[in-house]
RNA sequence: GCACCCGUAGCUCAGCUGGAUAGAGCGCUGCCCUCCGAAGGCAGAGGUCACAAGUUCGAAUCUUGUCGGGUGCGCCA
């Protein structure tokens, strides 16, 4: 249920009425809560945006609208504003129902319908070559959430994560995985040298290549050993990484690998595509501007004419030696994508990936003629603070902050919630101290604080009036008309706005007003909450008066079903006590 | 040099994809607990939305330019 977008179709049907030219272009009619409460429960811009084609003045317009829109049930007021606004004011009755609606639903009240599209959400996406890193989280967080947040939005989505196996990094890896294998044999390895990965991770690996291999492999030259290792030492990474991120709450249902991608020959597919199109050619580039690498020489290379597509240059498919680039891959990946029906993709990278969307774009709008769309979510760097100073974080120091260690530390919900509290493009700050501390400051505290002061409530109730019912279904049998108080019809007027924040949200890709929005029912529920300290007649349970106490309850159950239905889409646990 | 992101209250940030008098927290000032959790709330002060043009009924939001900050920039993934 979505009152505004129900309104909305209504609002359409009465235009219809008004004998207007036919064809008239409604894309921009927008139905809203006005940021003024004042000015109503409803404001639409029909007026103002149909009145160029109408051929009338926008107030004109706008009063005769009006006036059918009063002969509406429920519509106790209209009026018309500024310049053609029109202004909709409701009766109670219709934002109590509202509450009885969210009691009815449950967390599942701003759940839309099934919308029947298909989104793949690719995120983390980390190379195998190690445990995941603070700077992991924000990507796993926000595409997690994302793809929570279309879930209830209506979309059917697929969870991926791409496995970079192919590249020269996995070698690097096996090389590493082999002289820790070496050592578990009893060999001396001394230092670690310089381009190979030092991680203490390896070592374990290092003991199971022994036990499985034995010594075959220990003075064997690489070529023979080489693939074995990697395989086992990419799987077992990757076993790292999905413990990692079970830690978080993470969970990925595709793991596509780059490897197994090259092999099934879908790069030379995607390469055959794009060249039947003409969109190949060998070139030599313009140098960059600017400093120029120290080795720079003009060279002829396998372009794609990604520039015809938005990009800045051509980019490069293949090496000087023939072999495919990254780009070339990660083409074949997307277009394997698309052609497992996913229309709609989208990918969350770091923020040193910045410079790489474009031709990603471009190639995604070429190989599938245009029909394919892809958004990528950049995450910004999250500074990471003790007590407002910076924790240093140093590779060769061993001070380097693992995804894990800030789980362990603060909690899977907390880090998953602070993490949903900026834009992600907007560099985000997370101090250890902070996020623990139980203030209004900490909007993890704020919201979990809302949702357990209202459970204390429930509990509460049950002493003052021995055999009441406080569950949903219960609850939503009171009488509803007991709940007068202008503050508590706003609450449910902000309730009512969730499925709103949920469409826009998922349209938008931007989980982060998930959060915002529950700080905001939070601080309304606090609001109320308060009133009852000055006056014992507002609190919610009131001595001798049943029904009204019941009438409170059921709006603090919707409140929590608000809550806990928010959190959800954020992928944190709401708590009903905080000791 | 080019591209992308950013510039909103003293500080940290929202701003519902163009709407009406731009919001919240911190900090500052003054209040509210014999009482459901004061771990909270109420009120006040604080703004040329970096700047300048443009688009239109209407701009923090879109376009262009300028200034300031960050990031990236031919065979790394």
């Amino acid at each position: 249920m979505n009152i505004y977008r129900d309104f909305k179709s209504k609002i359409e049907t009465e235009l219809k009425a008004l004998d207007l030219p036919a064809g008239l272009d409604l894309s921009r009619l927008t139905v809203e809560p006005p940021r003024d409460p004042s000015h109503g429960d409803l404001s639409t811009n029909a007026a103002l945006v149909l009145s160029k084609d109408a051929g009338q003045k926008p107030r004109d317009l706008a009063d005769k609208l009006a006036e059918r829109l009063r002969q509406l049930p429920d519509v106790t007021e209209v009026t018309v504003a500024g310049p053609g606004f029109v202004n909709i004011r409701l009766g109670e009755g219709v934002w109590r129902g509202q509450l009885a609606g969210i009691l009815d639903a449950g967390t599942k009240f701003a759940s839309a319908p099934k919308k029947g599209v298909k989104v793949n959400v690719e995120y983390v996406s980390a190379n195998p070559t190690g445990p995941m890193h603070v700077g992991h989280a924000r990507g796993a967080v926000v595409g997690d959430a994302l793809a929570r947040l279309l879930e209830k939005g209506g979309y059917d989505v697929t969870r991926e994560y791409y496995i970079n196996d192919a590249g020269a990094q996995v070698d690097v890896l096996a090389r590493s995985a082999h002289l820790r294998y070496r050592e578990a044999l009893g060999e001396d390895i001394g230092e670690i040298p310089a381009g190979l990965y030092p991680g203490e991770y390896l070592k374990d690996v290092g003991a199971a290549l022994a036990s499985k291999f034995g010594d075959k492999f220990a003075k064997a030259p690489e070529a023979d050993w080489l693939a074995e290792v990697r395989a086992f030492a990419i799987a077992a990474m990757l076993e790292l990484i999905k413990e990692d991120l079970l830690a978080l709450g993470v969970n990925h249902a595709v793991f596509a690998s780059e490897r197994a991608l090259v092999e099934a020959g879908k790069v030379e597919e995607a390469f055959k595509a794009l060249e039947a199109k003409g969109l190949i050619y060998t070139g030599t580039l313009e140098p960059p501007k600017g400093k120029l690498p120290d080795d720079w020489e003009p060279r002829p290379q396998v372009l794609f004419k990604s520039s015809q597509f938005g990009d800045d240059t051509d980019r490069p498919l293949k090496k000087s030696d023939g072999s495919w680039t990254y780009f070339a891959s990660d083409i074949a990946y997307h277009f394997d994508k698309y052609e497992r029906g996913f229309g709609t993709q989208i990918d969350v990278w770091g923020a040193d990936h910045g410079g790489y969307i474009k031709r990603m774009q471009a190639a995604v709008t070429a190989i599938t003629e245009g029909q394919g769309a892809l958004d990528v979510k950049i995450c910004q760097l999250v500074n990471l603070t003790e007590n407002g100073e910076p924790v240093k974080m140093s590779k060769r120091a061993g001070t380097f902050v693992t995804l894990r260690d800030v789980v362990d530390r603060v909690g899977k919900d907390v880090v998953r919630f602070m993490m949903l509290t900026r834009k992600n493009d907007a560099a985000l700050d997370f101090d250890f101290a902070k996020v623990k501390e139980q203030s209004k400051e900490n909007p993890v505290f704020y919201v979990q604080y809302a949702h357990a002061r209202a459970h204390s409530v429930f509990r509460n109730a049950a002493e003052a009036f021995p055999g009441m019912a406080t569950d949903a279904a219960s609850l939503a049998k009171a009488d509803l008309a007991r709940l007068t108080d202008p503050d508590e019809i706003a609450l449910i007027k902000l309730m009512a706005t969730w499925p709103r924040t949920v469409d826009s949200a998922a349209e938008a890709h931007e989980p982060h007003r998930v959060a915002f929005y529950l700080q905001d029912v939070a601080a309304a529920f606090h609001g109320l909450w308060n009133k009852g300290n000055s006056d014992v007649g507002a609190r919610f349970i009131v001595a001798g008066d049943r029904g009204l106490t019941e009438a409170r309850l059921a709006l603090l159950r919707g409140v929590t079903a608000v809550i806990a239905s928010g959190l959800d889409v954020l992928g944190v646990a709401p708590v009903e006590e905080m000791r």
